[in-house]
DNA sequence: CTGTTAGCGCCTTCAA
DNA sequence: TTGAAGGCGCTAACAG
């Protein structure tokens, strides 16, 4: 691959000419510039950007931690850290982290190596272990938490994440307005901390009411489809059922869909179902999900303009955002039916 | 942060002794190697992969291009990519092009100046334009390419794709065996490669059948759910309208599924529908959806061991593979009622 | 307006 | 078993 040498000296001037006419830092004389201009072109020459790297110490490519790409929410907040990171000239390195530590703290170092210039780091339910939190800490690259706090890292880390309590809330307040009292909950994993957040916003909700939360309405599982379909599976055999359910997620949500029609229950007049996230085939279930859309493609934009930030070195008192979730009523979603 | 020079002269040795402990590239005595790494270990030193890649012209990172990562699909693909790669120690760059060539050419600059060792493309719809083509052909980077050949690329350029055909035949083939005869096809767009290659395949499944395509019952739409809803809607207002309908992806299927229910045709008593690729909520649509599931991790996988033969210089006959796809018959599909 | 020079941090001959 | 030195490709003083 061609160099700047080559280039400069084919066109007859020095690198440092060749490297101001291609930075633009300097005046050079339009002659000349043409003709560096000119050889480039024919050499088919590309800056080599770890060189220029070498000197500045900035490497234009942040780095991006995640659970795994493939979860929805994930993948949207991925793209909304592309789009933003590619407007200003950065790329990203993707990393799946599985919520496996060993494999974060390869990840890590690898990046650290490679000298990324910044990290968005979005923890799953696992802690960081004692590697990963004392590399995040080293203060050697600047980090912005989604979502999650971690612990082991710095309370004080900038961070940008959903309002999961207000979801939880809203999807809980509808039912309630629609005229439902007993209303189940169908959450994921008890350690899992979006679903606890949401939880909590179903309880406040149901506490504002008046309502005493019924723990035979509560059902943990595993946060996706099969969880939801098993958890309201068991609370439609119940010997009373609960006339509306609020799912912490579409996934489990679509399941619990999916559990009802296969127990004969219709949806929404003998069961009303309420979902969060709104993931794009939400509404094209049977029936269209009422749900609480998530801003996750903003929130990645939000974590990588401060990110950037940091990265400058402007001085920005932490953030601390929590974006609210919108709900959208569907026809999922009725009053109850009349004894 | 540390340098191999301040590691070498706190420990008393060379810069060369310790770049030596690092790599165990020569013999070194014990004691002055757990020196170093003690060292090492206090100072927090972590090697600066830029530098090394100066050298050695190799970065370990290699690029992925799709067009966009929120796709289901994509997302697979994507993280069969990262974790083979992850396997071996590289690392990915991703880059989202959305069809948009002007895009995708300042990604790939980026990614060459970067000096990637190797670059995965998944091209959509849009074909190169010559900018792109010009890169991609110049030789500057191994590049494999996924699921679809493009327009200006060397068409000798390795290759792993799915087998769309092969997926439309057997979902027709499905639908078929289950006594259907009139059997619609809610492809995509006219110009996506994917949804042509496999509505060609329900096209030979219907002649093999002895069956004449009918031009009515197939309708082309854009390829999600809004599409499949609007085209399942148009075909079930047919004077004749079909018994059954393969949707040539799952997301066309769901809206599909969607309309059905909205006018009041019962699946899969009324109306068989069969998907193409198995996303997770297709084992808990209403009903639980009939589809082929494609391997999109493996085909991730293939394409980067490829790849990384590739940028090992290994000398492969090039390869253009096409993957399976397997038919997984849930409750979407029955055998048409009797008149 | 242009060139010379000294590194950035690391690897790797070549010598000792 | 170890060290010295040159250079990867580029940028940025410093001179002219």
């Amino acid at each position: 691959m061609a160099t700047m040498k080559q280039v400069a000296e084919r066109a007859g001037v020095s690198t440092s000419t060749v490297s101001h006419v291609i930075n633009k830092t300097r005046a050079v004389s339009e002659d000349v510039r043409q003709r560096v201009l000119a050889v480039i072109d024919e050499m088919g020459y590309i800056p080599n950007a770890m060189a220029r790297s070498l000197k500045n110490d900035k490497t234009r490519t942040i780095g991006v931690s995640v659970p795994d790409n493939t979860h929805a929410a994930m993948a949207e907040l991925l793209r909304g850290i592309e789009d933003t990171a590619f407007a200003v000239g950065y790329n990203i390195m993707l990393c799946n982290g599985y919520e496996d530590p060993q494999r974060q703290v390869a990840h890590l170092r690898s990046l650290i190596e490679k000298r990324i210039d910044g990290l968005v780091l979005v923890a799953g339910a696992a802690r960081a272990n004692e590697e990963l939190a004392a590399l995040l800490s080293s203060g050697r690259v600047p980090v912005v938490l989604a979502d999650h706090a971690v612990a082991g890292v710095d309370a004080a880390t900038d961070f940008v994440g959903l309002d999961h309590e207000a979801t939880g809330y809203l999807a809980t307040r509808h039912l309630l307005e629609l005229g439902h009292r007993r209303i189940a909950c169908v959450a994921g994993g008890e350690h899992e901390p979006s679903g606890q957040e949401r939880l909590a916003g179903y309880r406040r909700a149901l506490a504002e009411a008046g309502l005493a939360p019924d723990p035979g309405l509560l059902v943990h599982g595993s946060a996706d489809c099969q969880g939801g379909h098993d958890a309201a599976r068991r609370l439609l055999a119940l010997e009373q059922p609960p006339s509306a359910l609020f799912a912490c997620n579409d996934l489990m949500a679509l399941g619990a869909l999916c559990a009802a029609r296969e127990a004969g229950v219709e949806v929404p007049a003998a069961l009303s179902v309420v979902g969060g996230d709104d993931l794009g085939v939400a509404a094209f279930a049977t029936p269209r999900l009422t749900t609480v859309a998530q801003p996750n493609h903003e929130m990645g934009r939000q974590l990588t303009e401060l990110l950037l930030q940091r990265i400058r070195g402007e001085p920005a008192p932490r953030s601390h955002a929590r974006l609210q979730g919108r709900l959208v009523v569907r026809h999922s979603s009725a009053a109850p039916q009349a004894h």
